[in-house]
DNA sequence: GACAAACTGCCTACCAGTAGGTAGGCGGAA
DNA sequence: TTCCGCCTACCTACTGGTAGGCAGTTTGTC
């Protein structure tokens, strides 16, 4: 039986289990090579540069992230089930080490030196990433589920912030349960007071 | 008029914004040579491996810290304007592009990645950072000034995870003021009412 | 339906540039 | 005289990337 993923498809999945790992500047075309037995310069036959390889890979996890997120919203009717359902999956990539860390939170950090095609797409997912919390939230707030001391927009940032650091600070201490320990209060202190 | 830092120090130097720029495998001894006119093998001469190097970076990087959070708590006797000069810092920092960004949460994510000399050289950093922030909550919660609805433990991880998490933000949007955005209403929210 | 042309997906073989690192020499200060 | 800081010259391994070939499939045309 031939492996049903296509050979670009394992490409970028080999491609960003390294980048989680290592960054932009932590994996190779010959570390890919090696991963999924194939040669380097077939990989340059799909992805010419490593700027296009890493923009497609972006676009792809921008594209996945749209689609869980929305379908997230339309599984569940409330808001604060739907931010818990989100930090649930966090919690278990991170505790079964799947991809214990957000792509683009990774290349965030490399940012100044990125290529400006893959730069960009990162800044995209942020800024996908902060609306739909804003909308949870905005939500949320409307249902009486949620009470912000904030504007939605400011919170949903402050959470995204919380997720992004409660991973580093996971990673350091090589500790998974941490990021819960970080993040669990922080959603409850959203909760207004009778729910 | 001989420079008055060391070439050690310079090194270091170099080095220190180079991994804040683009982490550990974001430069290399032909960067940092280029950058302080002197040969390769030069840097090789003081810190003969780039683990050897990014250790005492590291250690130098830890030392600093500790004093300067000491200082702080010599300095202001209030647990409350102790944290936010902490803040401020880093909020200066990063608007002033100094180094914007924290060494160790750099290489925080790249830890699965990091020579072990390294990589138990950052785990140092998170845990001192974290016990300087318990310590500053606990005094600052005796005072009546903060008021916890955890542990200052776990208070203080919470806090970090901001930090570092605004920092990425900051840096993803190119936004400088987005870290004060974030961050000061996480501080507010220790707050007891009444100060 | 036959048949050449074009296109796939992968290969071998190679390139220039750069990575981290080494050997050994040289001038000046202790 | 030895040590220090820096040098030139060099090494091997690896980086991202290219050129060209070769089977197998698709395609257009008569």
């Amino acid at each position: 039986m031939k492996s049903m993923t296509s050979t670009p498809e394992k490409i970028l999945d080999v491609a960003q289990s390294l980048i989680v790992k290592g960054g932009y500047n932590g994996f190779s075309y010959a570390d890919i090579s090696a991963a999924i037995g194939i040669r380097k310069a077939s990989i340059h036959h799909h992805f010419p540069t490593k700027a296009e390889l890493v923009s497609a890979l972006v676009d792809r996890y921008n594209q996945q992230a749209d689609a869980g997120l929305k379908s997230l919203r339309q599984q569940f009717s409330n808001p604060a089930e739907q931010l818990q359902t989100y930090l649930n999956y966090w919690q278990t990539c991170i505790r079964d080490a799947a991809p214990p860390f957000c792509v683009c939170a990774m290349l965030a950090g490399e940012m100044q030196m990125l290529p400006e095609e893959v730069e960009s797409r990162v800044r995209v997912h942020f800024r996908s990433l902060a609306n739909w919390l804003a909308s949870v939230l905005q939500a949320g707030m409307e249902l009486d589920l949620f009470r912000l001391d904030k504007r939605p927009e400011e919170v949903a940032q402050m959470l995204m912030a919380s997720v992004h650091g409660a991973m580093l600070s996971a990673r350091a201490f090589s500790d998974p349960e941490l990021f819960t320990t970080i993040v669990t209060p922080q959603v409850a202190r959203l909760r207004a007071p009778g729910c």
